[in-house]
DNA sequence: GTCTATACGATGATAGAC
DNA sequence: GTCTATCATCGTATAGAC
């Protein structure tokens, strides 16, 4: 691992922990381990290293939902194939989506408008499967934007789980199925 | 409206548009018109004022689950019950909910404890709700932890939603229709 | 209760030696 | 690339006059 990468790493972990403005580049900076000002060999400032792991996230989500929507299936096999999408994108690196999740507002004005647009484009794949399985019978009518953001919110404490919790139950399976029992005719 | 209720106001609004520790009390005293230093004539500190927003909203959801409860309903009719306290609670104050939401990983140490307690308990309500509603056969199988959860979570976007963006739905209406066909036999 | 003045530690970031 | 030294600013909070 680069020192580069072990500076995004830590940071990550930071961040989930305290808050994006609570971290300061001091804390950052003992926990790999360098001087404070070393970390300006490596990043431009702290909301680099925000963007960063942001858009990094928010990359992912879009490019696979673009991919499940592009796949010739019925609207709620998208729909459980986007929940193991959540659920993997969250595995993999549960901290990196904290601070996704909680801290984005803190972009300054140009990432935030290129994270909100990315999210706009995701939102609208979503709506669009959701109504597709509205026309087709598969899923029940409502608002299409409530059962979005709901699936989306009930999606998001997952990261909380370790694997110890997950007692004789499958994590990924039990939240499809709520997902899929939320929204099916 | 007394200047200390001015003071929560505004730092209900301040604390949720950007983050308890991006909030400084230079802001907060410029919202309520006075000089900095002014408002330690109303408040002890900065975390006084997370405590009470937070541990006032958690006391409510508290209150709120242990009325449920106690009346004689069956486990479905008491999560709809659960639904509607929730919206009803975050309709009444949402800059409130959203620093309760996001913000209480921020208080110290003794206030943190106090207020995992209360979660704690509204938790332990919650899931005895819904292995009530299993045993009956009301409810699904399946770990009462993860839907406690997923409820939870997927009611935690609703302060988003202001009045002109609900159309032909109903908010309420709705997040029951959700809820309940999640956790449903 | 509100003000002016201020204490004083923490903050993000830079300059320049090595 | 890392360090020491430092800067300018902002943070919460207090003292004391009115």
């Amino acid at each position: 691992m680069t020192r580069k990468e072990s500076i995004f790493r830590e940071a990550a972990l930071l961040f989930s922990e305290k808050g994006y403005s609570a971290s300061s580049m001091r804390d950052l900076a003992e926990r790999v381990g360098i001087e404070p000002s070393s970390l300006y060999s490596h990043i431009k400032s702290k909301e680099e290293i925000l963007k960063e792991i942001c858009m990094s996230c928010a990359q992912d989500f879009v490019d696979g939902i673009k991919s499940i929507d592009n796949k010739d299936r019925d609207a709620l096999a998208k729909v459980e194939a986007l929940v193991r999408l959540h659920l993997s994108i969250t595995a993999e690196n549960p901290n990196s989506i904290i601070v996704f999740n909680d801290e984005w507002k803190h972009l300054d004005t140009n990432s935030l408008n290129l994270f909100k647009a990315l999210r706009q484009e995701y939102e609208t794949i979503f709506k669009s499967i959701l109504k597709e399985g509205q026309e087709s019978g598969q899923i029940r009518t409502g608002s299409s934007g409530i059962m979005m953001n709901s699936v989306i919110s009930a999606l998001s404490w997952v990261h909380q789980v370790d694997g110890r919790s997950s007692k004789n139950y499958d994590l990924s399976d039990e939240m499809v199925a709520f997902v899929l029992a939320s929204i099916k005719s």
